[in-house]
DNA sequence: ACGCGGTGTAACGTTTTGTAACCCCAGCGC
DNA sequence: GCGCTGGGGTTACAAAACGTTACACCGCGT
């Protein structure tokens, strides 16, 4: 939750910035509002880099081309321009001053997403935000790689040996944390078929799960409940993981 | 007495979301339209917690499958998603992003309308105070985890094992405190049925939960106390407990 | 064909739960 | 006092739900 990118937004404006800094936070950047180019170089000054800059073509003061300039000189960081004018001209300046991307007002919210997106993928930086889907998954002492289908316990990462069937099970589990699963559910997503009056198959695939996690050293076993009558539940919470964190 | 339930409706194309709306408002749900994971996101924020999510797959922005998985894996509502693809990877996917069902477009409204009515069901036969706020609650020397389902009394965080139907009924107590509970619901909100003439079940339950409160050297289970033909109470405040109070 | 691991079904053991029975106790009329 | 009554606590027991184990089947690679 901290490394979200951190994007500077330079805008004089007080509504639009508002507006801008609430959908870009909802989207999971971080952001921090500027409104002109002397409380950028104050971020800068103080090493505070963000990962990009919005910057608005008319500000007040120093207006947006010069800061613009002055940041690709420096080798700041990428720069997306917001620019009242469309004309084709403005898009030449744009990206001659050194812009990264250009914005023409008025615009979407979801069109400068878009562009800040491609832009930081551009940069090199970890595709931002909730787009990004978590590839792993933290449920207490186990990490579960959606991508490669695999279980680790915590402390030595030690791999947790599930078939195919174990696996698709947790798998219902941690993507469905805190809820109570039916038997119907689980079988219907596991299996993709019903289950008719006495099939038991699940509690068998439950009672498997819960012993290969606790001959993994896991405490996780004791996580999946019975709800009497209802089914079973992941009783804890789960939690994306995006890189290496421990 | 109970208010229709509300529906999240995460469509981009006006016409489609328009005409679905009118279909659902018409069978008694109240929905509420939403462009795109970012308003979803608001509304969530403002704790106006719909009971179901009705997902599009393909929208601008964020896409359906990342929002379905954030919502999941916060333990959101329950989630069905409308995809355009009907190949059986859709059932895959589906798991994978951790939605409640799925319905292929074109799809019937009725067919919808049709899933909507199982996952409620579903989701609301749970266990009772869905009004979910806290992780943890304290009450005299017991520490709940709502999350995890488990009781631990206080001086050195012993569980208490308390089986599916005694963990209820403190929950019961505990999401109601200092207040008289009939037999009446707490049958109905621990069972989901209405006690008829001679139904001493509630009875034998709170013995039961009494019994192990106390076996368990807690304290709680004098304040779990008879209100005579009344039902009963649990005398003591309960404070929530977020992290890390002592 | 053979072995082998994974899965479903069936059988059996265990826990949980509702029902019924029993007990206690307080109030009441005598 | 004494018996009676109604409410509630507790225990006993059987049925249901669940956990676990055993085994047969199926697909797969050799």
């Amino acid at each position: 939750m901290k490394d979200d990118p951190t994007i500077a937004l330079v805008e004089d404006d007080p509504e639009i910035r508002a507006l801008l800094a609430g959908y870009l936070e909802s989207e999971g950047f971080r952001v921090r509002c500027l409104d002109g180019g002397a409380g950028l170089d104050r971020l800068l000054a103080q090493g505070r880099r963000p990962d990009l800059v919005v910057l608005d073509w008319m500000l007040p003061g120093e207006d947006g081309l010069s800061i613009c300039r002055r940041l690709r000189e420096a080798g700041g960081p990428p720069v997306i321009m917001l620019t009242a004018k469309d004309e084709d001209i403005d898009r030449v300046l744009g990206l001659e001053m050194g812009a990264d991307d250009y914005v023409a007002k008025p615009f979407n919210p979801r069109v400068l997403l878009a562009r800040i997106r491609a832009v930081l993928r551009r940069a090199g930086g970890a595709p931002p935000g909730p787009a990004a889907a978590a590839e792993r998954l933290r449920v207490a002492d186990l990490v579960i790689d959606l991508a490669a289908r695999t279980v680790r316990t915590g402390e030595a990462a030690v791999e947790v040996p599930l078939t195919s069937a174990e696996y698709d099970l947790l798998h219902c589990f941690v993507t469905r944390p805190q809820r109570v699963l039916s038997r119907d559910q689980l079988l219907d997503w596991t299996r993709g078929r019903t289950a008719d009056a006495f099939d038991r198959t699940i509690d068998v695939q439950v009672s498997r799960l819960r012993h290969r996690l606790d001959g993994a050293g896991s405490m996780a076993a004791a996580l999946i409940k019975t709800v009497r009558n209802a089914g079973y539940i992941l009783a804890a919470p789960v939690t994306p993981l995006t890189a290496e964190a421990p």
